[in-house]
DNA sequence: CACTTGGTTGTAACCGGTTACTTTGTTTGC
DNA sequence: GCAAACAAAGTAACCGGTTACAACCAAGTG
């Protein structure tokens, strides 16, 4: 494998020539380009990104570090990759549900520059810690705790929930199940927070019996839905945490004999893409999922630019949501 | 921040013994390790990636390149996952949808050593050139041509489709229309094959204005649907290539007014997680997409350590898929 | 005691680029 | 014709690790 030196060799000039060839053209004499390109040609030769990336102390690439990859993370991802190429990154992807440990090592990956920032599904003390001084190249994306060090993209979960939860009391429900996310996720907290607010208003006791703990996952959807068709008094409507949980559930109260929502009205939260195609199609609350992903990655490039002030860093930037009502809620039944 | 002369230096040995307390700790004595473990700690170092990435010429990262990134694939990634975390390597991540000129571009991360190892969901003549001489650490996954430079992990494209055609057949089904996917993947074309043998077989004629072309996604399926809904004679069963196709497609039939299974068969293709969830419960194609990944990448830690024999590399490993049967099929009702 | 052996540790070359600084060459102005 | 100014190219230090090889030391052997 040919290196630079060979390339200046053969083209008759020194390396710091080859070099400049790439790093700056214009600011070479048209016979050294040439004599360049020839000997780059023949030779077949493609820098060395490694030694490029030793040498900047610079690797053009980010992390994403999420603690479980679903669907709607996924479709995050996305907008994250679409600002990432036209920027030149490439993508990592951490999957970071093991230990707590394990979020540290990836951290430790911009300390030792191998990637050039972070973007974090997770928000935590840790991440403050971490951020203490030096660099700081890291977004927290979808998640949310006061006095984060990083900056934020995120929606408003507690609105949000509470959004979601209104709209099922404005149908007359007062029963209103709800079905959790993984209690370590603090979006999931805030949620609940969401939900516990809504009833508050409505002046409705708030019971724990009707909150299933969940994982975020089609299959516990499956399973909670057992447990809340032999609830009694059963919930006439349960807010699920995620689309995915509300898809699972679905299936599985149907399974129990129940019609949605003529017996039980379900909403979800995100908006995958699933959720319009389900059976009923699924009310839910819409998160913006490409828009937070590419904002995320747009932050992230100015703050690795050091193209940004300090101010807009320090406010989170809450997305907005949006209400979708489609065909699994109903107004309650008079009994 | 503290490079590894600093970490020697208080701990009073050579830059060597504390390189060697991070790559063989065995060959360290007591006194050593101590004095190193100290040293860090008061230094709060962490090895400089970068650097050992260059100095090693590795990068224990690998890249994995797909034409679209969905649902399915989504799966199978998860399963790469799996091993990689294990093997220590980190997976990148690109979207290689854009152009062949795109495909090169990541395929130089190989040559120049960014990345260890390729794994690719796109067989293709390019790769066979790229892997030529020299290094040529790259999987094919879920894809297949004849003779493709790269070992294949991959499922019989052909055989499957025809096994699911074969299924609407023995239903009594004789008007099968197919949703197909992308036109520049090699499955597709394989799947179309498995299609017209079916027919074939059956002493079916092959009608081209049977056959839609989509690209995979939810959406391209409820486009499909009004297409199908307005043919004559109207087929009785529909193919479609993939499981997100055909839950876009029976939410595109429902809102026309069939009902599945009885007005028309559906059957999808990959046993996505949702398949089993939507309404009616998809009859599909299983591929075991986990598996696939994990094998793929088991595949590629192997060849990256040099450790494998030609043999196997030359034969394509197909894995087997199994026709899952639930209730958007029913047998043609008789006229 | 001299010699071998094996386990630890140190020295320094090396990986392949980038870039500050120096040198060379060419043009411009007086 | 000479000095100043600027553009182009070269020299070599540097990034921070790894590792082949050499040196050293302690224990075991005849």
């Amino acid at each position: 494998m040919a290196n630079i030196k060979d390339v200046a060799s053969v083209a008759g000039v020194s390396v710091a020539t080859v070099s400049r060839y790439f790093s700056s053209p214009d600011k070479l004499s048209k016979k050294s380009t040439v004599k360049v390109e020839q000997a780059i040609k023949q030779l077949n030769y493609t820098p060395n990104l490694l030694a490029r990336n030793f040498a900047k102390s610079r690797s053009s690439s980010i992390l994403v570090v999420a603690p479980l990859i679903n669907t709607f993370f996924f479709e995050v991802i996305q907008g994250i990759q679409e600002i990432a190429k036209t920027q030149g990154y490439t993508v990592l992807l951490a999957d970071a549900i093991d230990t707590k440990a394990d979020s540290g090592d990836y951290y430790s990956m911009l300390e030792t520059r191998l990637v050039d920032g972070i973007i974090d599904f997770n928000a935590s003390a840790q991440n403050a810690k971490s951020n203490r001084e030096g660099q700081n190249n890291v977004v927290t994306l979808c998640d949310y705790v006061e006095n984060n060090a990083s900056p934020i993209i995120s929606i408003d979960d507690i609105k949000s929930a509470e959004m979601v939860v209104d709209y099922l009391i404005s149908l007359g429900h007062k029963q209103i199940g709800c079905l959790s996310g993984l209690s370590f996720v603090n979006s999931t907290r805030h949620r609940i927070q969401g939900y516990k607010n809504a009833l508050n208003k409505a002046d409705i006791e708030y019971l724990s019996k009707y909150i299933i703990n969940g994982d975020y996952s089609l299959n516990c959807g499956l399973e909670a839905a057992k447990e809340f068709a032999s609830m009694f008094p059963r919930p006439t409507a349960i807010f699920s945490m995620s689309d995915e949980m509300a898809i699972g559930l679905i299936q599985g109260l149907k399974a129990e004999g129940l019609r949605i929502p003529e017996d039980i009205s379900v909403v979800g939260f995100d908006d995958i893409s699933f959720a319009r195609y389900c059976d009923p199609p699924l009310t839910t609350i819409r998160q913006p999922a490409k828009e937070l992903g590419s904002r995320a990655m747009s932050l992230l490039c100015n703050m690795i630019e050091g193209d940004y002030d300090e101010e807009t860093l320090l406010t989170p930037n809450f997305l907005p949501t949006d209400l979708i009502v489609r065909a699994s809620t109903a107004p309650l039944k008079s009994p």
